[in-house]
RNA sequence: GGAGAGAUGGCUGAGUGGUCGAAAGCGGCCGCCUGCUAAGCGGUUGUAGGGGUGUUAAGCCCUUACCCCGGGUUCGAAUCCCGGUCUCUCCGCCA
């Protein structure tokens, strides 16, 4: 959510903001004329109800019965009075809220401009992709050869876009996301959180997945619950409303989470293999700090992310999202991409797995998460950050197809092998 | 699922139609004192909106709202009434 004052007082800065992300920058004046307009009844309900308060406070000092009931009366069409302007206030209010809720962040001045993700700017590419002397697989016929992955049976069991992993398969992943809590809380500096997976609403309106992108998310209707699209929604929410002292940021938390989307919206794209599926496992870093730092730490909180993909020795870059491939919640945002030889339309593809981003004081505004900068000042938003490190289905993918060998096996990468027994392939024997 | 209790400021915890934004204590902040020092004394200390002054600053002034949420009664509600939400305790069930 956009400060109105910000928007009351620099408007030309916010519609060229708006613009520059392909938003419609009329929005700025729709809020101008319901910010003006609340702004009026609410300094008339204010006066109006002083004057009541004062009249009240000398009811009691009227002799004068007669007198007193007709002040009495007087006061009483004050009452029904400030009612119908109250009225109209809470109505006005919250047309400016919802309307508030559906504009999205600015994006910083660096952000490169741009129309679409065919403008997003690589920053940098690390690792030289394998050469193979044999026809590469794609993950799913390595998976089935393997016997590690049946994506029939999920599909069985919950339809399509459902897989189940299965022995080393799923061994692979909990092996992933072991590396990853460890990296990150070890040598990171993050404390590691187990969050729900269902939230109440308020915590997605917090995060700005609510009101705008309800259809991908699942609900239960009977307790008003949503299921948790990643685990940056409950632990962005983990201080909701709360005032922190300035002393405790930066905040640092690493989360392992299901994640469970309905991708209506991407019905087609991406069906062959576990690259997008209703549930999946992530890893996710979340940073709440002061405005100052939230710049170096988005830097720190990619390098976070890429110490990941190093030590899986694996290809990867990063690219910067220009303005109009943010999200409608970041004010800058680099995405990490793993190397996959085999799974796209022609073989190699680059994976999405991670969304790095900060969102300045968009989302602590919407929860209201402040801090007291020093003892005694006045409490003021942090800047949220956050970042997979990393999504597991498409680094399972990278792992298998950059780590398969001709005959079938996978080898399982050095960092790795500490987390399953020190074994090194994964072959059918083994599997079975 | 059954029964009961409760929801007040950063925390603990009083309050009961107006003089209550709210006692007291703790904590925080500012200052003072001090050869009894992991102490003492004094002051101060919630959040948000609007208006005014000010350089669209800091600061200051005025005012309104907020004692879980939403309605109602009343000239006036933290306080009374109704509805809801949440939390806790006990019983049942259960990984």
């Amino acid at each position: 959510m956009l400060d109105i004052r910000l928007i009351r007082e620099q408007p030309e800065t916010v519609r060229e903001g708006l613009t520059r992300v392909g938003a419609d920058p009329s929005m700025v004046d729709q809020a101008l004329a319901l910010d003006g307009r609340r702004r009026e009844l609410d300094t008339e309900a204010a006066s109006l109800r002083a004057e009541r308060n004062a009249g009240s406070k000398r009811i009691g000092g009227i002799k004068d019965p007669a007198e007193r009931d007709a002040y009495r009366a007087e006061m009483r069409a004050l009452g029904d009075r400030i009612g119908e302007i109250e009225k109209a206030l809470t109505g006005v209010e919250e047309d400016q809220r919802q309307l508030l809720l559906t504009i999205p962040n600015l994006p910083l001045p660096e952000v490169p401009y741009g129309v679409d993700d065919r403008e997003n700017v690589v920053v940098r590419t690390v690792g030289e992709p394998r050469t193979f002397d044999f026809e590469p697989k794609p993950h799913w016929e390595i998976g089935a050869q393997l016997d590690i992955l049946d994506i029939e049976r999920g599909v069985k069991l919950s339809g399509s876009r459902f897989y189940v992993l299965k022995g080393a398969g799923a061994a692979l992943q909990r092996a992933l996301i072991a590396l990853m809590l460890d990296l990150h809380t070890g040598q990171h500096g993050y404390t590691e959180i187990y969050p729900p997976a269902v939230v109440r609403e308020e915590c997605l309106v917090g995060t700005g997945n609510l009101p705008k992108f309800g259809d991908n998310l699942y609900r239960d209707i009977e307790d008003d619950l949503w299921l948790a699209p990643t685990a940056e929604v409950p632990v962005t929410n983990l201080h909701r409303e709360e005032i922190l002292d300035g002393a405790q940021l930066p905040i640092r938390y690493v989360a392992y989470s299901p994640c469970f989307r309905r991708e209506r919206m991407s019905a087609g794209r991406d069906v062959r293999g576990i690259k997008r599926g209703h549930q999946f496992d992530k890893v996710e870093m979340v940073k709440l700090c002061t405005p100052e730092t939230s710049r170096e730490e988005l830097d720190s909180l990619v390098n976070d992310a890429e110490d990941v993909c190093r030590a899986l020795a694996i290809p990867y870059r990063v690219v910067q999202m220009c303005t109009g491939d943010l999200s409608f919640v970041a004010a800058i945002k680099f995405d990490l991409e793993l190397w996959a030889p085999a799974c796209g339309p022609e073989g190699g593809e680059w994976l999405e797995v991670s969304s790095c981003a900060c969102f300045t004081d968009f989302q602590a505004r919407r929860a209201s998460i402040r801090y007291r900068p020093e003892p005694g000042a006045k409490p003021a938003f942090v800047h949220t950050l956050n970042g997979s490190g990393l999504a597991l289905p498409r680094t399972l993918i990278a792992v298998l197809e950059n780590y398969q060998n001709e005959d079938g096996s996978v080898t399982i990468p050095g960092a790795l092998r500490p987390y399953m027994g020190g074994r090194e392939r994964i072959t059918r024997a083994e599997a079975l």
